[in-house]
DNA sequence: GTCCAGGCTTTCC
DNA sequence: GGAAAGCCTGGA
């Protein structure tokens, strides 16, 4: 993909950006350490690195980085070589998608760090998007690095499987409100650093055999794995099923009370290798839109 | 082997 | 008081 970038002031600006919408990318419940800020900039960090991003018109701007970490960093994580006007083409074709896509038209897929991933769908399980957010920054502010200062936040990094292979199961439950996954959490931290799963290996393996190796760890079953080798693999297959997802396909495309894994089944034949983009849209979609919700 | 009920921390609506 | 980007366990 071609893109029109100024480099000034610790500023990247890329010039008449397509699809790519901060709301939409950020609150589309795929990445849980967006923080907007009173000017609708949103800031995060990842990498060992915060950055504030603002759309100004056509613009998207980038504040707090340069060209170099642009390259190295930021352009494989916002997934810019990923042309998204075709992805929706070609979703578009199915009347539900097209509607979907229109709300949502400036999705984007982040590719998110392994680890962090894991750790933070393990906390999503049977819980809400504040209360998530909380726990992940809760633990990076007690188990992580500080990093930077921006806005007068100070930010702190995702903490390693070593040191959280490390920490008391108690302490980590009763200081970062992760509940009864805690176990999870520190066993799971332990298996990747024990290499006794590799999750190195993972891009190099079919989305099916990633998924039998992810499901290994506690606390991941069938949708944490799918939103693991979707958000942090690239793995645009995978296709998780969670409530929302759930309950827009039997709304739009099947009958209530489909086991998920038919819904799974169903998903991929019909988006194919497009699937994961596809509930990305649909997902968004039935949770603003409050599809299929009791009143 | 598959399927299902019940339990799980705590917050949000 | 029910639900929340579900998973694990035990039993049929």
């Amino acid at each position: 993909m071609n893109y029109n970038i100024i480099e000034k002031d610790n500023k990247i600006t890329i010039e008449n950006i397509k699809d790519f919408e901060p709301k939409h990318v950020f609150e589309c419940g795929q990445a849980f350490r967006w923080y907007m800020e009173e000017d609708g900039s949103y800031t995060t960090i990842h990498h060992g690195r915060v950055l504030n991003v603002k759309k100004e018109r056509e613009d998207l701007i980038l504040s707090n980085t340069n060209g170099s970490e642009f390259q190295n960093i930021w352009y494989n994580y916002f997934d810019l070589d990923t042309d998204y006007g075709e992805i929706k083409r070609e979703l578009s074709k199915d009347p539900i998608l097209e509607e979907a896509i229109k709300f949502g038209e400036g999705i984007r897929i982040l590719n998110q760090e392994p680890f962090e991933t894991i750790i933070s769908f393990i906390i999503s399980a049977n819980n809400q998007i504040p209360r998530i957010k909380k726990s992940i920054e809760l633990i990076s502010q007690n188990y992580g690095k500080p990093i930077d200062i921006y806005n007068g936040k100070e930010y702190f990094s995702f903490p390693n499987a070593e040191i959280l292979a490390n920490i008391d199961e108690k302490e980590l439950e009763e200081k970062n409100k992760v509940g009864y996954r805690a176990k999870y959490i520190v066993s799971t931290a332990k298996m990747i650093n024990e290499k006794e799963i590799d999750i190195h290996q993972i891009p190099n393996l079919s989305t099916k055999e990633a998924k039998e190796i992810l499901m290994k760890l506690p606390g991941v079953g069938p949708k944490v794995s799918d939103c693991v080798l979707l958000f942090a693999f690239n793995k645009n297959d995978a296709f998780p099923v969670d409530v929302w997802v759930k309950r827009v396909m039997e709304y739009f495309y099947l009958k209530k009370d489909t086991k998920l894994k038919d819904i799974s089944t169903y998903s991929y034949e019909k988006f194919g290798d497009l699937a994961g983009f596809a509930q990305q849209y649909l997902f968004y979609y039935a949770r603003e839109k409050g599809i299929g919700r009791k009143k």
